[in-house]
DNA sequence: GCTTGACTTAGAGCTAACTCCAAGTATTAC
DNA sequence: GTAATACTTGGAGTTAGCTCTAAGTCAAGC
């Protein structure tokens, strides 16, 4: 599979994916007689991985390790688990502080419809007013 | 309070609260007559109000808008209303890709908890072998 | 009155993660 | 065969959000 339909396929431009390879976070693509990059299912899945992690925040340096360790084979995935835990802890971290950040905006929004609101219902009464003062008027 | 004191009390570094009123998303903190900043009651929850928004990743700019309506006093009620809104929604979009990623690593790790069990286990066996070849062979 | 340390400014520098560019080669459509 | 399009490279440029520096002022302690 050429870059541009890698690229379409998981909506990651092909300046990213040649970057990523060149920085050594996905490790290099086979290329055809002519030196273009044909990405195997590894490789997709990789992307896939990559794309994925880096979603959330994990850092392409931290990546980049954890990718390193896996191609160096079994032997390190004590390592490899390790690195997971700690991006899962810092994960889970930044999701609680983003949902207190929720409740803050849900909080917010309602007090904001709720002087909305009391905005209409204002306007309701001047205008029941006006109403009143033109065809009721002495 | 001076500003050391307000970088202690909610972490945020001196320079940030500076580059902050500077850029204009904290408005400008009162002086003392030789020029020092006194934040008052309204900066801190400001302040607070800022860094629960940034921690959450919401955009400076975003904010900088945000807070510029509230100067402007009821009329950009609306128009707040609608930031935080849309600010709500695209948080809770990065929350649940981050979900996503979380249950990910969560089932990787169990992966790697299974191997190194499996791992375990057979240098445990080696272990009997070499047992049973030390105490028993004939 | 002098030193120490906190404060001030404008502006330069830094980091992560892309993103773009120029110049060149290869493939595809007609 | 030629034009248009897609690919290649190394390296420069961009963006957001800080972070640091230099040079100076000011207040407190001894």
């Amino acid at each position: 599979m050429k870059i541009s339909h890698v690229s379409e396929q998981w909506g990651i431009p092909v300046d990213t994916l040649r970057y990523y390879e060149r920085i050594g976070l996905l490790p290099a693509v086979n290329r055809s007689e002519s030196g273009i990059r044909d990405y195997s299912e590894l490789d997709l899945r990789r992307v896939e991985f990559i794309k994925c992690m880096r979603n959330a925040g994990l850092p392409i340096e931290v990546l980049s390790r954890y990718m390193d360790l896996v191609q160096q084979g079994d032997s390190t995935i004590e390592a490899r688990k390790d690195i997971l835990i700690r991006q899962r802890g810092q994960l889970a971290a930044r999701m609680a502080e983003m949902q207190k950040t929720l409740d803050l905006l849900n909080h917010k929004i309602e007090v904001y419809e709720q002087k909305i609101l009391e905005k209409e219902q204002v306007i309701h009464q001047l205008q029941m007013d006006e109403w009143e003062n033109e065809h009721y008027a002495i």
